[in-house]
DNA sequence: CTGAAAGCGCTTACAG
DNA sequence: CTGAAAGCGCTTACAG
């Protein structure tokens, strides 16, 4: 294939000068011009390569996003609440007049390493293997819901405030027996942790997920109830199953604590199948919201995760450059149809 | 900042000793090999630079998205049948191991012209000014629902089949009396175009739209209808208005055809909102199938335009390379609960 | 297992 | 307005 030096000598003039015609066409007499235009023609040359413009400009006009580990792609787009951080980063994108390049995990960090970007978001809590490398590129960065230490820029939503209003919201209205669905973030079957005995953190999920339940015991316990006599349900947001279990698990309960936004809507739908009244008989809060929450029937009274504007702070922290920067957002508790008085006894 | 060269020259050893270090490092003796890297741990040398490698090597792993012209990155992650295009691309995505680039709209092709990937989809339909600078790059590339004539790979659905299939199953339930909400592109009011006022194709939205309209006028005139005589509303699909003009508009009207999902649902809850029952005062179709379709109250029959397995087609004819396809995918029609009988007069 | 050489394609300051 | 030169950083066949 043409180069632009194959144009140049057969237009007789130099590299620079045919270069000149494509990028700043008006630095090129007319016709040298046209006669460059003609080489150009004769040879089939259709423009400089934007590999070689690469190297020279070392500028790529692009942000990576790596999503949560094992996700790839698809996955990213469908989940509805990590598609709201992509479009957070999205915003800035356009902004800015960047792209955006979903990188999947693949194995030894190829993405990583290879990635023509100029930055990269970490969606993935808690990879450092995977934030080593990131550094290694020598490229701005940010990690979105995970503490990676005070060296890297991150963004992170104070989940435990989140889920603190959420419970409080609830024992505020007379609600004392409770049931949790918390996070399983892979798709093994839902299990069950029973009232009374001990959990490990990981019982909740993953960190962020850690954070919700003791946002959810603080409210617990300032209303007297003691967290670990709670039955929890924890589950693959998409798990059919959930629902069904939390409310076998905890029969005389009267609100639900889910620590998402899907398994909220599922435990409403749940118990309409059961013919108990949402909010009448049951209360049940999820946590961030889609647009699924707002329609469904009654609404979901839910936690505004504000995963947007995490996505929209963390692509503004790497396009600003600059020293590590931490952001911490305060979620919004959203008040809808789902969550009434507890019933009287 | 250190090149390999510097490393290598550090070591005492040649370049590509020190690349082979870093790339094949069976291939460099345990001795030779630690020298190298302690002379790049000196240097602060991280490892081999991707802009090196890809002009050597030429190869992106990564296919462009080239959404509606003017939506942007974030209006294309926010739109829920276009979010489905993308995940079809992001599953074979997910199989090739590559990245997936969203480029927006730019002045000048910009984006098109320095894109850094191994191909393009383009999800814009009619932007054939677009597609000549796609060919100048020589990568492979495919239309998504738009013809461009033999020679340039595409995958379009067949948009007529499926909005006969809507208004037919509506014909066959007895219904005479209809109302279209149809498509507007932008963002502009919604207008109304009355029955027996002549209309432009136009009138219907873009090339897309006006196949449906087209399925809509031949299910009809078999039932005997002339859709000339029915009132139809154009609106973007996130109009809040254009449910109640229709409604307005048609208001002996049985049953509505919406060639978008969003206006469906939202005739529905318009019904709702006037106190009509869906399906037993008032049918409604729409076309496109999303979550909250399902979700609705009644759940919408609607037609499954197969975003998803249209921008799956796509990427496998980019992956694929070779000489140009054309895909044609027929839509299914959905029935769920949003249409019944003609109610009697 | 190691090295010298060619090549990937382009742009930009600089001198004229 | 035009040209000669330097540089962007790396890899791979080839010869040894």
């Amino acid at each position: 294939m043409a180069r632009l030096i194959d144009v140049a000598k057969a237009a007789g003039v130099s590299r620079s000068t045919a270069s000149n015609v494509f990028n700043n066409p008006d630095m090129v007499r007319p016709k040298l011009r046209q006669r460059v235009e003609a080489a150009a023609r004769d040879l089939g040359y259709l423009g400089p390569d934007p590999k070689g413009r690469l190297l020279r400009d070392g500028k790529f006009n692009a942000i990576a996003v790596l999503p949560p580990s094992s996700w790839g792609v698809a996955e990213s787009l469908r989940n509805p609440v990590y598609s709201q951080v992509l479009m957070g980063i999205g915003e800035v994108c356009d902004e800015v007049g960047a792209n955006l390049v979903v990188i999947p995990d693949r194995p030894d960090n190829h993405g990583i390493k290879n990635a023509l970007v100029d930055g990269f978001i970490f969606g993935r809590a808690g990879h450092l293997s995977e934030i080593e490398p990131a550094r290694l590129r020598r490229l701005p960065f940010a990690v979105v819901d995970f503490d990676p230490g005070p060296n890297i820029s991150s963004v992170r939503v104070d989940a435990r405030a989140g889920a603190y209003a959420a419970a409080k919201h609830l024992t505020g209205l007379g609600h004392r027996r409770f049931g949790i669905v918390s996070f399983m973030r892979s798709s093994i079957p839902a299990q069950l942790h029973p009232a009374g005995v001990p959990r490990p953190a990981e019982a909740a999920g993953m960190p962020t997920d850690q954070e919700k339940y003791r946002g959810y015991a603080e409210a617990l316990a300032e209303a007297g109830i003691d967290i670990a006599n709670i039955p929890m349900v924890q589950a693959d947001p998409w798990d059919g199953k959930a629902a069904a279990m939390i409310l076998d698990a905890a029969p005389d309960a009267t609100a639900i604590l889910s620590m998402g936004v899907q398994q909220g809507i599922a435990v409403i739908e749940e118990a309409r199948r059961r013919g108990k009244s949402v909010p009448r008989d049951l209360s049940v809060v999820g946590y961030n919201d889609i647009p699924d929450a707002l329609r469904c029937d009654p609404p979901l009274s839910t936690v505004d995760g504000m995963s947007i504007q995490k996505g929209r702070a963390a692509a503004r922290l790497v396009f600003a450059g600059g020293p590590p920067r931490h952001e911490i957002i305060t979620p919004n508790f959203i008040l809808r149809g789902s969550t009434g008085p507890a019933p009287a006894d």
